[in-house]
DNA sequence: TGCACAAAAATCGTATGCAATCTTTTTCGA
DNA sequence: TCGAAAAAGATTGCATACGATTTTTGTGCA
């Protein structure tokens, strides 16, 4: 895959940081499968791209590799993050660690404008799940996280806002790479319930059907090891 | 070779291993409070101080920014991170959040090997304690960070690990401007505690210490929002 | 043909230069 | 003397240049 065709334009850069504009254009591509584990990121190509020299997208990588979504070899480039069985499993303990917190305290502090906005998400997903088709596929993974970011934003951490932002990027690498059928009707229903249980600000329940959705999402992964993503990153495809 | 040196050379040390060099000095500095909250650190000060060209300092800078120690502003430079209390809370909500989790997990996989590790690590903790002088309060508190940091590696989950390492280094950096009295002593007591429960492998108790030593950390700060450090930072102080 | 080895191309790591922006100092008028 | 405007200085943002390293291509020999 070459990322010359896969990555849009980037979005209106040319008020704020240009490299963090840089980042979050090939985050989103990384984000929903335009841009396959594996695939080079070389500084020069993104810099073309982008209409940069190569010190602008070489910051814009370096941001991507913190958040561990892009690793760089020395002298080698960097490339989309390729997750092994283990980082996975990581990624996903981290989650049931932080979320279930993060429901309690969003539900302290959600507002009916919040609530506002939690059904205008959800519909969003029903949206794409009724579509068909691989970009309608796409989106609606991106919705699917953009839900858990929306908690973490009404929770009023900053911090742990941005450690969501990294795991719930990871985690659509991981699902990317090992997610079997998709339960994504069954997730969308249990955001649903999310969000009913906030309304009524159960906090409790909150917390448990939130451990209970994580654990969903995770029992869809095949996280045996297999041939496949090894060789496919050997060969640099 | 101490913590700090152990994650990252284990993490990334297939990058530009000069920048990773001269964060690792800057981060000790700061966590030792040999930096002030506010201060200045321009690209070309930190390129002669450590022998490199603009452009490697300035990717230093980034990673620190990047770990929320540094905030940088554009056309205008690098400052040591002044954190307001709204962020302190924020560092210390996070830790509650994720710690007892990280203290559970450890208590699963704790060895032996581990458990000496935890006692040298009390036992200069202790000595530094004993000792008077600025030195070794600063030594001190750097040890006490690296309890934490241990028991993270413990744990064995190298996302939370780092996520560890951001929390306990902006921790520092908290104390540094809010501490109060110290409870030094009484910190390395509860230490001493939390290791005895994770010898005995008792998740429930380590969990719980830990949440109350967190509580306990927090409880010494003063977080009234004072003139102090708002102006010295107006004054670039 | 197959393989080892060398040349060439591509890519990265880093230093440096220049323009833009911010800060400080100087100058000048009221 | 004080304040404001302008000049000088310092610092950052970004692009480009060049050596170092890796990857690819080409070539000769068995």
């Amino acid at each position: 895959m070459n990322i010359t065709d896969q990555v849009y334009s980037a979005a209106d850069s040319a008020n704020q940081d240009r490299a963090q504009a840089i980042r979050d254009s090939l985050r989103d591509a990384i984000v929903d499968r335009r841009l396959a584990p594996g695939t080079k990121l070389s500084e020069g190509e993104v810099g073309t791209l982008f209409d940069v020299s190569r010190t602008v997208a070489r910051a814009a990588l370096q941001m991507l590799s913190f958040e561990g979504l892009v690793r760089t070899e020395r002298n080698r480039g960097a490339f989309v993050a390729n997750p092994s069985p283990e980082e996975a499993r990581q990624v996903f303990a981290s989650r049931r660690l932080i979320e279930p917190g993060i429901a309690t305290a969003a539900c302290e502090r959600v507002t009916s404008a919040d609530i506002v906005a939690f059904r205008a998400q959800l519909d969003e997903e029903g949206r794409f799940i009724a579509e068909r088709g691989p970009t309608a596929r796409r989106s609606e993974i991106k919705a699917s996280g953009d839900f858990h970011l929306l908690l973490a934003s009404v929770a009023g951490n900053a911090i742990l806002q941005r450690f969501m932002e990294e795991l719930v990027a990871r985690s659509s690498l991981v699902i990317a790479l090992y997610g079997r059928s998709g339960v994504s009707a069954c997730g969308h229903t249990e955001h649903t319930g999310i969000v009913g249980a906030l309304e009524s600000r159960d906090s409790g329940l909150v917390s448990r059907l939130m451990l209970h959705h994580i654990d969903h999402i995770e029992a869809d992964l095949d996280l045996r090891v297999r041939a496949g993503p090894a060789l496919r990153e050997a060969l640099n495809f």
